[in-house]
DNA sequence: GACAGAGGGTTTTTT
DNA sequence: ACCCTCTGTC
């Protein structure tokens, strides 16, 4: 489909006028066409004023894309002109101007999770609690989750003892979040639909904006929800566009019933579906319907495809996760083969543990890869050193970053004296930038402390004198000389201390990004300016455009699409996940939704992979396939072993093959039985070869031929084949003992 | 103040 | 298995 042209229902609501509007759009069926569209329609043909329009998304990387595409349709002028962001950068920008009317000075500080968990502790020794008996994290959960819902520590009821103690950790917490003139990701929602709520300010807010549009809205919470619905209060012109199937975020907070009320709460709503799917073939339309129709309780809608059938999905059985990654090596290079670009074929897997054994894989097979997620820059902690003085600059009230420099680079200021500095501050309701100014009256700080306390506060003053006068690049440049940061690095004359030199000059190279970035958008670049964009903008690894095959996890893989797409490990426990908890059925739900979301990221190929046997945790987990590989539906897929896989049954027993990736890097054949696939009793279709009944669970063991096992007598073994004496056995070959008769409960995985 | 070893905890992750 | 944090020692 050309840019040009709108189907019947993405005209419908790209043209809707006033009022209420709830899309739904099922994956691939151009959603944020719609939305690019539907805002170039109000400005072309309803007059209204760009700036008066705010469109939210949830992350930096789907605003920049709905930039980039509004700035095609639209011209340059009239897309920098409209309000594209995320909820959270939306709300910074309305607190930095109407933050004054709940007490909030324009140059707060948006502290991110670690200041947040640092604000924690000190709560909990405010309170004189253990760090133990209440673990910052989930202090800071139970938390988020009151403020994820509207409720302040007045709101949160007590109910209990543990529940008080909770209340007042709360209490502390925003007490001192206050006092530092900061405020957490969920305050920046919280306090603007205080704003709107409750105070004359909240009506100059709502004046700014005739139409709101919202982005992935199955994902907002139950905060964003009621800010929202504050927000259009006079007009109700919000539009919602989202797909309740493909909501994966209620564990942190999200409500798929926002998306399924929305009906209820806007009765004269217009309600558009989108069903038509336009990036996927038919084969890949139809496995991904399998899963997601078996889902309990969603929208009804009818997902289809014009494309054509396409390749059937593999389905591969691998011995383990070495084996696994020399498959998935081996599916790339036959993907590149056909012609497909290394950047159109990405890696999923469910969980971040998985990446490093495919990592090495890659690595040894020298494919081009990029990992997203994982460890982040602006976590590393010389960044976050560099960040906290030039935070301090800013805003002198954030002990936060006070503390976490007060002794970096070693200036002599040891615990002692910094406990002293903090309890004299807490006893005299003060900051500790200002403390350090009061220093000689801290009766129980000796003289030789005071003096380099006096001296650090002289530091201090120096950064913040530059940090008024320079450009951020020239500030962080400045701080790191006067501080003495690079020269203590270089003289460690370590690698790992090179590393962070150059972590430091790459920090300095985002900031002339941004610097550049700023004026281009006619905005005054500021270290303030660049502070928040740190804080709101974690993508620094973002898609680039080497050719490089992508890894990440199924939640990364979100509002992206690849040609080829391989999901590994689909396994039960995996894919689904199971977690410490006993899953409810909720989290299941929300599993399925995800496969979903991962299945329907594909365009042409389909490949999933899962092992028998699996080191993960440091523990090794015995696999039966993931519930979803038997819920594609018949015709869909074709079931493959690797040569691995079904060497297991055969030759060298017994040698430990300690596996290279060439050896494991052996193409993939069929089995030698084709697997068939015929409907189970329950209607659901199930593979002979790998759902078979001839498997014994036992402690979590399946035992089949080839399954190695341990018996406390006769050591490692190899099972032979299955027997019935009326409860689970085997007959196992046991070297130096010979073929045993055991029952399966006397087995362990060997 | 640096470093080694113990201990705890591990889904997913944006902002 | 691994990683980060805390603690105790030199």
């Amino acid at each position: 489909m050309s840019d040009a042209e709108l189907n019947e229902p993405q005209a419908a609501a790209a043209a809707h006028a006033k009022g209420p509007l709830l899309v739904f759009a099922g994956a691939g069926s151009g959603k944020t066409r719609v939305i690019t569209y539907r805002i170039a329609n109000l400005v072309a043909c309803e007059r209204v004023p760009p700036w008066r329009i705010l469109a939210v998304t949830f992350t930096n990387k789907a605003a920049g894309e709905m930039r980039i595409r509004l700035e095609r349709l639209c011209g340059a002028e009239i897309a920098r002109s409209l309000w594209v962001g995320t909820f959270h950068a939306t709300c910074a920008k309305l607190l930095r101007v109407h933050g004054a009317a709940i007490g909030l000075q324009p140059n707060f500080l948006i502290y991110d999770t670690a200041d947040q968990r640092a604000v924690v502790a000190r709560a909990l020794d405010d309170l004189n609690l253990d760090e133990r008996r209440y673990p910052p994290r989930a202090v800071l959960a139970h938390i988020h989750k009151h403020k994820q819902e509207g409720r302040g520590p007045e709101e949160a009821a007590s109910h209990s003892y543990i529940d008080d103690v909770a209340l007042r950790l709360f209490r502390a917490y925003e007490q001192r979040l206050r006092a530092a003139n900061a405020v957490d990701f969920e305050d920046l929602i919280l306090l603007v639909a205080r704003l709107l709520e409750g105070t004359p300010e909240g009506d100059k807010i709502r004046s700014r904006f005739d139409y709101v549009l919202v982005d992935e809205f199955q994902d907002t919470n139950a905060m964003q929800y009621r800010f929202l619905r504050e927000l259009v209060k006079a007009h109700k012109n919000l539009c919602v566009v989202g797909d309740d199937d493909q909501s994966i975020y209620r564990w942190r907070g999200a409500d798929v019933r926002n998306i399924r009320g929305f009906r209820h709460d806007y009765a004269d709503a217009t309600v558009i579906k989108l069903e038509q799917n336009y990036r996927s073939s038919k084969r890949i339309v139809t496995a991904a319907l399998g899963v997601i129709s078996r889902s309990e309780e969603r929208e009804p809608k009818e997902l289809w495809t014009a494309n054509s059938d396409g390749d059937p999905v593999r389905v591969v059985a691998a011995r383990d996760e070495r084996d696994e990654a020399a498959f998935v090596v081996e599916s790339i290079r036959g993907a590149r083969a056909q012609g497909t670009e290394l950047r159109q074929i990405a890696v999923f897997y469910r969980v971040h543990a998985q990446s490093r054994v495919l990592e090495e894989g890659l690595r040894a097979a020298n494919i081009a890869y990029q990992v997203i997620g994982g460890a982040k820059f602006y976590e590393r902690a010389e960044v976050k050193d560099a960040l906290a003085y030039l935070r301090i600059a800013i805003n002198p009230r954030s002990d936060v970053d006070l503390l976490r420099i007060v002794n970096v680079p070693t200036r002599g200021i040891g615990d002692t004296t910094v406990q002293r500095l903090t309890a004299w501050a807490t006893a005299n309701d003060t900051a500790l930038f200002d403390a350090l100014a009061r220093v000689e009256e801290i009766g129980d700080i000796g003289a030789a402390a005071k003096k380099k306390l006096r001296g650090f506060r002289e530091l201090l003053d120096q950064v913040r004198e530059v940090a008024q006068s320079s450009a951020a690049s020239a500030v962080l440049e400045r701080v790191l000389a006067l501080t003495g940061y690079v020269r203590t690095l270089e003289d460690e004359d370590t690698a790992e201390a090179d590393a962070r030199i150059e972590n430091l000059r790459e920090l300095g190279g985002s900031m002339q990004d941004y610097e550049a970035e700023a004026q281009a958008a006619g905005e005054d670049p500021s270290v303030a300016g660049f502070l928040e964009r740190v804080t709101l903008v974690s993508d620094v690894d973002e898609l680039d455009e080497g050719g490089r095959v992508v890894l990440m996890t199924v939640h990364g893989a979100k509002g992206l699409e690849f040609e080829c797409v391989i999901m590994t490990g689909m396994e039960e426990e995996m894919f689904p996940y199971k977690g410490i908890d006993p899953g409810e059925s909720e989290e299941l739900e929300e599993e399925r939704r995800l496969a979903y979301v991962a299945i329907t990221r594909a365009r042409r190929h389909l490949v999933m992979t899962h092992t028998q046997m699996r080191q993960i945790f440091g523990r090794t987990r015995w696999n039966r396939p993931s519930r979803f590989l038997g819920e594609l539906p018949n015709g869909v897929a074709e079931h493959q072993a690797t040569a691995a896989m079904l060497g297991e049954h055969r030759s060298s027993r017994y040698v430990d093959r300690e596996p290279d990736v060439d050896a494991m890097a052996k193409p993939w054949r069929h089995p030698q039985r084709p697997p068939s696939t015929t409907p189970a009793p329950d209607g659901r279709f199930v593979d002979h070869e790998f759902f078979d009944d001839r498997t014994h669970d036992v402690t979590d063991m399946p035992l089949r031929r080839g399954t190695r096992v341990a018996h406390d007598r006769f050591g490692q073994g190899e099972v032979l084949r299955l027997v019935n004496v009326g409860e689970p056995a085997v007959v196992a070959f046991f070297p130096g003992w010979g073929e045993k008769k055991i029952l399966a409960r006397f087995l362990k995985p060997g």
